[in-house]
RNA sequence: GCGGGUGUAGCUCAGCUGGUUAGAGCGUUCCCCUGUCACGGGAAAGGUCGAGGGUUCAAGUCCCUUCACUCGCGCCA
């Protein structure tokens, strides 16, 4: 018998069903059983009456067990009715009971909401707590959201690339999490912290208009909004200046927020220079909602732009604020080009700000080899370090480079957002612990002699 | 790397100024219950008080060290 899903058992009262899914909640009453049985789309009472054959197995049937259900929808008559419980109507009524995944006692209750349940027994048994109804929500809120930007994108002409996981080290920026080469003894690949420079190379390549749901890593320490792994929708586009890469991710934003039933505080978003929100709020990302307006779970977008391109380092140099690879504002080429007025020049980077969070960050990126070349002249790059660390692109952009620019949406941001989560391990499936270890599984681990041989790696002891 | 918080039963927590056999709720096990819906009633089991060291006649409680988890700062183009 085909299966019915528990969200449409409604629409067959009276019928012959098929149900499966897993106890939540058994209430045994000695000569009949209650079980609350609840699927992927939702939650029913069966009961096991005194005649039906299943009474036996019911009896010994556990919580959390995985079930196969046949029996008849039935109406429930009028004093057996709960008002306010999904399917308080309706009721199963169970002709047979099979046991497909008997489960023993859980380490905690699975309830509809598992936060106050210690976290490190949370991840270590994350498969249990994922089934509870608000990470089952966050989670396939998650899915929605990311697969209502594809379905925008695609509509839009992007096409979908993936780019190598197993890239290039750089000293610029965040820490690198490395990854040992066998073939290559002493060598090591870099995790990508973005597909930055993939995705620029992709523009030359004539793809025009990328995007990738891209994993990105990075090995600094963490945060209640920040992990080692975060993934983000990453969208790069050819011949586009600043204005037309805002439109189209404020239209993407709009759409896909609203299609998931959320309400967008102000259209089109406002928007404040760095120098202005710095004045305003102190800081470049912040929360445009009322006290009033917190409690509603409205999304206040604001675009933050005009950002200096460089700051002073400790040494009395310069580097750069978010991205060497941006374009300077076109009215600052020149000081750029000449190196002068470095503390002015502003970038053609654009943050996507919500509800304190920075969501989303982007720029138009110098295709020019000229202006990437000064960006780290200005930083103080020797021209045969300029060639190491990035005459690759330099190369690439000699070739006919369109002018492009694009953005990362930060998935877990969004979707903090969206469900009003302050930790972004409630958005994530299986998510670290804050010292980087692994949810269910125990990684990082030590290497066995034999893999520390083929990868060429000795271990220093570690000095007392 | 720095600073704060937490660690007592499977889960959530209480345990005052150190003082006999460390408590509660939920869960679990067993018994009873034909309409419950976080069912109910009865009984029971369950703890090296994160780990190590110290002070003391006596430590869950005070001191030191250490580990784990967590929040923030640094860091995070």
């Amino acid at each position: 018998m085909e299966r019915t899903y528990i969200k449409d058992l409604k629409d067959h009262v009276g019928e012959s069903v098929c149900i499966r899914g897993w106890i939540s909640v058994r209430r045994d009453q000695g000569k009949m059983v209650f079980f609350d049985v609840r699927d992927m789309t939702g939650s029913v009472q069966t009961v096991v009456l005194t005649k039906s054959p299943a009474l036996e197995v019911a009896k010994t049937t556990t919580r959390e067990s995985a079930i196969s259900i046949m029996g008849t929808v039935n109406k429930r008559p009028g004093k057996n009715i709960t008002v306010g419980v999904e399917n308080g109507d309706i009721e199963v009524s169970v002709g047979s009971l099979d046991v497909l995944g008997a489960s023993d006692v859980p380490p905690f209750e699975i309830t509809e909401d598992t936060s106050m349940v210690d976290e490190k027994t949370r991840l270590q048994y994350r498969y249990l707590d994922l089934r509870s109804e608000r990470m089952q929500k966050n989670i396939r809120l998650r899915s929605e959201f990311v697969r209502a930007c594809r379905e925008y994108l695609f509509a839009k002409k992007f096409t979908e690339i993936e780019t190598p996981l197993l890239t290039e080290s750089t000293p610029e920026g965040s820490r690198d999490f490395v990854v040992p080469s066998r073939l290559h003894p002493g060598s090591f690949y870099a995790l990508p912290q973005s597909p930055q420079q993939y995705k620029q190379l992709l523009m030359v390549a004539g793809m025009e208009r990328y995007f990738q749901i891209a994993r990105a890593v990075r090995d600094e320490d963490l945060r209640a909004d920040r992990g080692f792994e975060h993934s983000q929708i990453d969208i790069e586009m050819s011949f586009v200046e600043q204005e037309d890469v805002m439109a189209i991710v404020e239209d993407m934003m709009t759409e896909t927020v609203e299609k998931l039933g959320f309400k967008v505080r102000e259209k089109p978003f406002p928007r404040f220079t760095y120098a202005e929100a710095m004045e305003k709020f102190g800081a470049d990302k912040f929360d445009l909602r009322t006290d009033d307006e917190k409690k509603t779970g409205v999304l206040a977008y604001a675009w933050v732009h005009k950002f200096p391109f460089f700051e002073k380092t400790p040494e009395g140099g310069w580097t750069f604020t978010h991205n060497p690879f941006s374009a300077p504002l076109p009215e600052h080429a020149d000081d750029l080009l000449h190196g002068r007025n470095i503390e002015h020049i502003l970038t053609a980077q654009y943050d996507l700000v919500c509800n304190g969070f920075e969501t989303a960050g982007g720029s138009i990126r110098a295709h020019r080899p000229g202006i990437l070349r000064a960006v780290y002249k200005t930083m103080g790059y020797s021209d045969e370090r300029i060639e190491d660390s990035i005459g690759h692109m330099l190369k690439a952009f000699t070739y006919g480079a369109p002018p492009h620019g694009g953005i990362a949406i930060g998935i877990e941001r969004v979707l903090m957002n969206l469900t009003g989560e302050s930790y972004l391990r409630e958005v994530q499936a299986f998510p670290m612990t804050r010292g980087g270890q692994t949810a269910v599984m125990n990684a990082p681990k030590p290497l066995q002699g034999k893999q520390l041989n083929e990868l060429g790696i000795e271990i220093k002891k570690k000095k007392v």
